[in-house]
DNA sequence: AATGAATGAGTGTTCATTCAT
DNA sequence: TATGAATGAACACTCATTCAT
């Protein structure tokens, strides 16, 4: 939780923004409050006038890096579409933030398992309703008969989940293009298999 | 690499299990050589007489690894299978490792970027080659015609890959039973798609 | 070099004294940072706000040091006087800085060695300044007449130079009457002999 | 003092020998007993059979140093020469340990302030009965009425010592004549002076 | 005549954090 | 809206030394 609420927005988001990435650059343990402060060019004490440790940056970037998700797929849940497009259109809509936001993605991630039990339940819990959206979109395709009678709903949602997350491994500065095409090869692949 | 190749190899074993334990556990930068000592019950200074520095831990780590895969893989490349039966038996060979070493596998995953880049580059050069051999049968698959024309096998590569690892962040300590389910459906997922 | 140059002055020459006090009494070796934290009733983290390796200490007292010897011969060397005149007045001006600053002439000369190639070399640069200077002296007494045609300039100055930095060996905390009288004998040893 | 007068001599010289070369060049503190070992190609605790603690080791190897001063400028003194023929020689005794054992002095010079004043004591003692010796040769001069009548006896000693000892920070391995012609030249200076 | 394995104390250094200004 | 000065705890690592073999 940030100090005040009534710094500039900017100003604060300029804060977070550079926790993020140095978070995403050398994780959290490995990243010092006084890298954050030299990216914005001010002292590290200064850092601690916007947040009151370096674990409540931490938790403020994952709670970003979270929200995201869900809004975007609880959207996507509430259309009139078939399950395997709602599937194809929340991959696409998973990647997006690799695009405009990978620092907070990517620390959410890896790092939010640094945070204390108490501090990261919000997140976890943000996380979890999230994957029970992905989970409803498949058991729709089973009830449907359009998924495989056969198919483990859970597993297929943590594939997805897997499979899209993956991405943020490789993909750093790509092009908007190239995570669009990168959403529809994977959706398919998902969708139908990599068999003829 | 380790101080003396004539060590009893038992006691460098716990030694580098340990580490691998650790660093599995708290992450690289999170992990002390403290927390390494503590686990072998010895004293801090004791864990520098089998490496030389906390990095040299990290590398060996890594290294063992990432050479299950690679050595896995190839064998199975090697077979006279079909390349869909094959990307089936790659996939049940990628997620072993997560039973039976899941902390040498997950800090090859999560912590090898710490490495400096000098003693990074072995780790990643094997790492690629494994890669390749996964990639060369999804080629196989398409020439073969088994697998969609308009399949991208690099991109295939890379989500077989993701897939098969986010298994590390959900599960720990399941039974081998547990592992092969797994396998299968992902493999499935991966062929054949949810679609019926 | 210091962190800032703006801090106030006073402080910082503290600390520096401190460094110079240690390192002489213990040897750069022998001494620990601790050591100088506690001449500063400071905490051992807190010097580090000053310098930021106890090598970087070093390098600014040896400079200290070495700075005082060229400036004062500098000057001498200047003036009109007979060779002779001069180096006795050199001979009390390197004699000097013993009696006022002994800590920073004693670092300067046992400790300066462990510099790295790097640090040393500016001190290194003004050393052999100094030395150039006096061995100019030399040679005027010798184009002059004033000294024996087969004097070696440059073994005269070495040899000033060691019997002067001799005293540093047994003079600690004597009068400022005793090094003039000193300087006066070492002087007139090397302008005259021990010979009637 | 080391361990067992069993060994043999050869062996413990090799041990003793390296010890002053570490010592010379990396100063008491700054070296380690797994240098000393690593420059006898053994491991590091082998050491402690040749002597008890580093400390005895450079008890050792100052004493040694001493040693050779003392025993030559007696013999010097005994001679039936000129005080200012005594005095040239004992320069020229002084400089040869320079030549032949180089390490053994310069840790006598620079190291062994670092000895505990009990182990210090012995060597200490050796050191003034030297420079008692060499002082008498400068009273028989003053006795002799060479010398001029108000020369400082102890001042020229302590003045001849450091002039000798001087050469040290910069003759290293050099050649015999060399350190002949150095001798020559100082002897000269202190007898004489630089004047014509 | 050494070595392998370890210890316990200590090193220089970095860190998150505090607080008066 | 910061900074200067500092702290106290931790850190990776090195050291002299020991001792059974």
């Amino acid at each position: 939780m940030l100090r005040s609420d009534k710094q500039t927005p900017k100003r604060q988001k300029e804060i977070i923004d550079a926790a993020a990435a140095v978070f995403a650059a050398k994780g959290f343990h490995g990243a010092s409050t006084r890298d954050i402060a030299e990216r914005l060019g001010i002292q590290q004490a200064g850092v601690y006038y916007y947040f009151k440790s370096k674990e409540e940056a931490l938790v403020e970037v994952c709670r970003i890096g979270v929200e995201e998700f869900y809004d975007r797929a609880r959207d996507i849940a509430a259309k009139a579409q078939s399950p395997a497009d709602k599937i194809t259109s929340a991959v696409a809509a998973h990647l997006l933030p690799f695009h405009h936001m990978p620092d907070y993605v990517e620390v959410f991630h890896n790092e939010r398992r640094y945070l204390s039990p108490k501090l990261r339940q919000p997140v976890t819990d943000l996380a979890q309703k999230y994957e029970a959206v992905l989970e409803k979109m498949f058991r729709e395709g089973l009830e449907n008969q359009t998924f495989r009678a056969d198919l483990d709903c859970r597993v297929a949602t943590l594939a997805l989940l897997g499979l899209c997350n993956s991405v943020l491994q490789w993909y750093r500065g790509g092009s908007k293009n190239n995570i669009d095409d990168i959403a529809r090869k994977y959706a398919q692949i998902i969708v139908s298999g990599v068999t003829r």
